[in-house]
DNA sequence: CGAGGTGTTGAGATTTGTCAACCTACGTGG
DNA sequence: CCACGTAGGTTGACAAATCTCAACACCTCG
């Protein structure tokens, strides 16, 4: 069973989309085919709980109809699929609805970098773009369900929806901020501030929607994690334990509790 | 004098740039008001050499004329100048035309980050998209000149011209790319490797401008390498002092040839 | 119930940072 | 045009952070 319902912090506030087919049958783990035209009725944004930080995110009310043309389709992921893989071909920006995602980056020599991890509403697939194919992987880190977003169709519709092409580039824009502050993390911080800002941020944005922000489950291996913040795994293990014993957090395995989210914060202003 | 002109690697290519008026009263340092309408007659992005990299490239020759409507003025950034600064409000896009900038972040603890370096024909000022204002600061290691683009032009050009649309798009896209290799730097790296892979880029990018690939003057200081590269300077300096014993470079000072690239590339694969 | 993946912990090695001294180059102003 | 001041660069000795290797514990899944 999905790890996340035997924590009782998760809600389920995402139950509309539990009535996604899920036999086996018609889980598509390469990117889907595009019929032209043919789309899924069941997708309306405007009643979807993740809007704001989706691509619909602060589109005006009689934008939002077209908006929903996009979403061609949702899909489902399990574990350890891959939504796609670095050098498939580019169709569609994923959003995802339900589950958990990391994204790496391989290169020729063997190197491995998880470059995000990836929640309900957040957007996969914009690096992507322009190239014609994409430049990392996608991974779900338990069995996902995610909005196909052709860009075929978000191009059209971006054109003549001025909100719609506004908010692409804003998703787009706050994709680069977003590597701009793991550059700071990684390039001006210590193995220490960085977990405390990585355990912050997962806490906030649990929080924004509407999970427990102090207690959770982790969704990925103390590597992946070490991966994402340049440490290595026992590093980031010993790290667990040491914040564990300073009070700041509880910790068992991947259950993770914040106990002085204050003390967290105060890891990462040493300065002053 | 500027050093570059004591580089006999670095061609007079940019000529036609030189016309701009550059008396002190018109250098303007902050952002230029944008009288609706006007515009600098002088600029013809189907003239520039530098078009392959910036926005107007790879589109059709019947978009370009209306995609020279977007570029509203040049405007002069002297040494040690703010082209923007995180926070200010965004309204331009900038490509480079002449010259060499730094970005960085800072944050609320002091930790400063420089996010990356920007030569001829590459595009600043992406980060501000969709939230208002600039995230990072974007200023000029040398005398540089910059076509300003105010994305309110740009979005409306856009809309009609599907070509910038998605020109747009993959500039965007290249951008969040960019970082995710820097994060696989600072994340995967050793320091040497990481150096490397900085010269390695550095001789790349000049190397396609038409400037020597092997020999260049460093704009920046050994404190802003250190901070890109997540080092501290003087691990910055002693590499260059290392590459400089095994034969692989050249440096004196703020002068690098690159020997033996290829040995340069070697450091990069460790692995296999 | 066993196997394999994951997590923890220790000891010691290695890399990188810190502090300090000194050197070099460049720009400024006399 | 030179002298000086200062920012930037180099190098050494040592300290500290992080990694490596290894052993073992735990947990989940078949």
């Amino acid at each position: 069973m999905d790890s996340r319902t035997s924590n009782s912090s998760y809600p389920t506030a995402l139950a509309p989309s539990a009535e996604i087919s899920s036999q086996p049958g018609t889980v598509i783990s390469r990117p889907v085919e595009l019929p032209a035209g043919a789309r899924s009725l069941e997708v309306l944004c405007a009643k979807c709980k993740l809007r704001e930080t989706c691509l619909s995110g602060g589109l005006p009310a009689e934008d939002l109809a077209r908006v929903e043309n996009i979403v061609f389709a949702r899909r489902r992921v399990k574990r350890n699929e891959h939504l796609f893989d670095a050098g498939d071909e580019f169709r569609c920006i994923y959003a995802v609805l339900t589950g958990f995602f990391k994204t790496s980056l391989g290169d020729s020599e063997g190197r491995d970098q998880v470059t995000g991890f990836f929640m309900d509403g957040e957007l996969l697939g914009m690096d992507g773009l322009g190239s014609g194919c994409y430049k990392d992987s996608a991974i779900a880190l338990e069995d996902s369900d995610v909005c196909a977003m052709p860009y075929s169709l978000i191009e059209g519709v971006a054109r003549q929806v001025p909100s719609l092409q506004h908010r692409l580039h804003a998703v787009l824009a706050r994709e680069i901020v977003r590597g701009h502050g793991i550059m700071m993390l990684l390039g001006s911080m210590s193995a220490e501030e960085r977990l405390a800002a990585f355990l912050i941020n997962l806490s906030k944005r649990l929080l924004q929607r509407g999970y427990s922000g102090s207690s959770f489950v982790l969704r990925m291996t103390r590597d992946e994690i070490g991966s994402y913040l340049g440490l290595k795994l026992e590093t980031v293990s010993r790290l667990f334990s040491a914040f564990h014993r300073d009070g700041l957090i509880e910790v068992q395995q991947k259950q993770v509790s914040i106990v002085d989210i204050k003390g967290l914060e105060r890891l990462l202003a040493p300065r002053n």
